[in-house]
DNA sequence: CAGATTAATGCAATCGCTTGCATTAATCTC
DNA sequence: GAGATTAATGCAAGCGATTGCATTAATCTG
């Protein structure tokens, strides 16, 4: 068995509570005892039974990640090992744990963040994965329950949330291709059902504006997230009265496609049609031609996210904190000739 | 305050014990209260708190895994994901929660691995990181602390671990070239301090052997697991006086290197040397030559990582497993024509 | 120096659940 | 139908910490 807080009390030849108090810091402690019950301890090398605090706390020090067990497109790779490693930097800094919860089977998201929460395993959550209308945000939002959302979720107002600034990213990728003298500038994304899709669009629009150049219809294409997607909007694009010379793909794998569907055609990219994608995969550089896409930080997300949360934990302050991640569009060849 | 089986035994007009052996699904509880109590449950949405059953029960259903915060190269991307995904799927199915943790500052991945441990907050460990002569290995031991190692250690007798069969993919990849027709056949890897290196390097030797062909010193590149590493050692190789006509690689991204420093040197992939690498990774199919990889099942390695840990926490056997997940050699355009 | 503060520590209840043992009620057995 | 089994439940003591309150010892204060 191992050895308990009474073990160490006995052995220093006081009470339970004065070692505990010793671990605490507490103030009103002599120093004689402090030192002699830090002797003790390390001679025994003792260490306090996480599940015994948490239980005598109410609170486990361990914030909450509920992950798909089936891994969809959208939620690649990259972007999963690197938000948690920013959510366990960040958990780590601040004395927090991070415990992984899986769904799938019977079993949906939403069932498995209830889990986590009403058996009290957690003191909070990191949601990764929210949609437009998510049931979770709502029933942890009337549960008063402290969570922070990766991703901007629809109704944003009264939660929390870290994002990449989506908008100010879809800007810069349509102002840098306006900027290079291209008057027909196409975007091509996945449903606009989220948000960061409707995001990137917002600033892509915006850039349009900005320039004097007006949107038009047909040079706007959606359809599935991934290569194929982005070859079939494409496909689309190229039958407009007016083609455009340039596109924003609100993903990589979908300017994967668009620039295969382009080489197809017989034209050449960026001469023909320049494109720029998104989130810089890192594919885009071993691309042929090396594709210009917006960088996200992926691990400042998680980051965030979990110095948000762990804010939110700790301190008494109630209302909601927003951060937005800045992005930096990163130039190769698919966008044309860059002069640095 | 949140409901607790207090207020369920109040309800249902029985003492605390019985609700906890409905729960347990005790035999010696008659249909009636089982029934009742139940219903009182399900009224009351009562949730049995974890940390509470933890403390009672010395188990806390959970099993840790430790992360480095730094992402070495060594330990890329996709893998990562994969692995948790595996465990966190096999976890699932069981019952079980998966506790990351998280290592860096003044801490090494000893001492986080300890903590867990010695805090008592976890039931088993699964390890991803292990080196030759780990000292995590050597102290769990000690402790008799269950743990199971994704990628075989280098003391392996008494320790679980899953892995790889490197040696069959190292031997699958040379056979293939030998059969070929290649007689000359290099092999460029990392150091030889890491297990899988020695074994796949091991595979590739006894496919040399079995097709009759003679190892070469100055056909073995050691360097940085990186593409610059496989630029490297394939420009140490290109010296040779009798110079490969194909090489085995122990890693994707030395075979993007090697196939750099091929092209750079004037020569083709595959006409001129053939190339194979390891891993398959994403980018493998995008380069120019597409490359020929071994592909390995990382999800299944933590998947059986997962079942392999849990097994030994539940069931009374003491014995060491030791599992090995097939590889599958990909064939494309680097490794010369494929005829199906 | 007696009474009042204050500092240092111990006592015991508590967190929410589990479980061995005791108890009572129900069912056998001859 | 009385004593012996057995089934169903309650009692109370943990699990390993924390913490409000009580207590004792030490230090002030005038």
């Amino acid at each position: 068995m191992a050895v308990t807080i009474k073990d160490v009390a006995k052995a220093a030849g006081v009470d339970p509570s004065t070692v505990s108090r010793v671990i605490a810091g507490h103030p009103r402690i002599s120093g004689k005892t402090k030192e002699k019950v830090l002797m003790v301890m390390a001679e025994l090398e003792y260490h306090p039974n996480a599940i015994a605090r948490s239980l005598a706390n109410r609170s486990t020090r361990t914030i909450g990640v509920v992950m798909p067990s089936e891994m969809e497109q959208v939620f690649v790779n990259p972007f999963f090992t690197e938000v948690m490693r920013g959510i366990g930097v960040s958990a780590f800094k601040r004395g927090y744990y991070v415990l992984l919860s899986t769904w799938g089977g019977g079993e949906d998201e939403y069932k498995a963040t209830q889990r986590l929460v009403d058996e009290k395993r957690v003191d909070g959550l990191i949601l990764l994965t929210s949609r437009v209308g998510d049931k979770t945000i709502e029933s942890l939002k009337k549960k008063r329950f402290p969570f922070v959302v990766v991703g901007k979720p629809a109704k944003m107002e009264d939660v929390s949330w870290v994002d990449n600034d989506n908008v100010e990213a879809g800007y810069a990728a349509a102002d840098y291709l306006a900027r290079q003298g291209h008057t027909k500038i196409g975007f091509i994304g996945g449903a606009f059902s989220y948000v960061f899709i409707c995001e990137r669009f917002k600033g892509y629009k915006k850039a349009l504006d900005a320039n004097g150049l007006v949107f038009r219809k047909e040079h706007l294409g959606v359809d599935e997230l991934l290569e194929d997607g982005g070859r079939r909007a494409m496909e689309k694009l190229l039958q407009a009265s007016d083609r455009p010379t340039a596109v924003v793909t609100a993903d990589d794998l979908m300017a994967f496609g668009a620039v295969r569907c382009i080489k197809e055609a017989g034209m050449r990219v960026p001469e023909d049609i320049a494109v720029i994608g998104f989130n810089d995969t890192p594919l885009a550089r071993y691309m042929d031609p090396p594709i210009s896409s917006v960088e996200i930080f992926v691990f400042d997300l998680g980051y965030h996210a979990g110095e948000v949360l762990i804010d939110q934990l700790e301190g008494s302050d109630g209302h909601k904190k927003h951060i937005m991640i800045p992005t930096r569009l990163v130039l190769r060849q698919s966008s044309g000739i860059t002069h640095l």
